[in-house]
DNA sequence: TTTATATATTCTATTTTGGTAATATATTAG
DNA sequence: CTAATATATTACCAAAATAGAATATATAAA
């Protein structure tokens, strides 16, 4: 039940949808994250951990950066069944559709300070 | 987006997922519910009206019952969804496996006032 | 080593949530 | 009508969640 009530609490916040969404697409930085919600570093960075201690993403150090990705679902099937449903639904909501048809414009080397 | 996160906020706490599986089961009414889960009358009240809000659940008043039950899943795709993972995820939680198999003794001519 | 930078953590303010007691409402019985 | 009763609503509190500013950490560059 614990497991279960993390991952809904975890996909319970738009801003955390909105991540999820976004990484379902391709791989992306705090940074990047950041420039695509307009919220805070420290809030986009809260958010991510809360998805990953749900196991719903995954995340690599690489550098000075760190790249987060959706997780595969191994881990836990209730977590692989709502990422599925999520690889279609609300993408004819008009935030999502907005925030994905302009996920190129979220690119590190544009938004970081160096490159 | 707001009717998914209604959704999944209805979903993200334990004795409303715990409403859920066992309205799965059969059509309760709010004291069969406040037996079962051990809380006050106006909390099971206010949760229904959450999972209601979500369209997880209908209601339907019979003389001084209200009956609650599960939605046919029609009016949201989510919902729809959600509740059909329902129907079999947690099954083998420990404690909603012991609700259920108690669902019999959750009943209103024994615990309510009159008959 | 020193500087710059991407991310994480801490601290704090604000809002939301889950719970209950007290009360209101609605229906039935007498 | 009045009394009893199942449920809903209100008022309130404590705990949790969300947000950001300030700060710490870790890595890369010079």
């Amino acid at each position: 039940m614990k497991s279960f009530i993390k991952i809904m609490k975890a996909l319970s916040d738009s801003n955390r949808v909105k991540i999820v969404k976004l990484l379902q697409h391709r791989t992306m930085c705090v940074c990047e994250l950041q420039a695509a919600l307009h919220i805070a570093q420290p809030t986009v960075s809260k958010h991510l951990k809360i998805l990953e201690d749900a196991q719903l993403v995954c995340s690599k150090k690489e550098g000075l950066w760190v790249n987060y990705s959706i997780s595969d679902g191994r881990a836990s099937p209730y977590a692989a069944s709502l990422l599925g449903n999520l690889r279609h639904w609300l993408d004819d909501d008009t935030e999502i559709a907005q925030l994905l048809s302009r996920i190129s414009s979220y690119d590190r080397n544009q938004i970081c300070a160096k490159n």
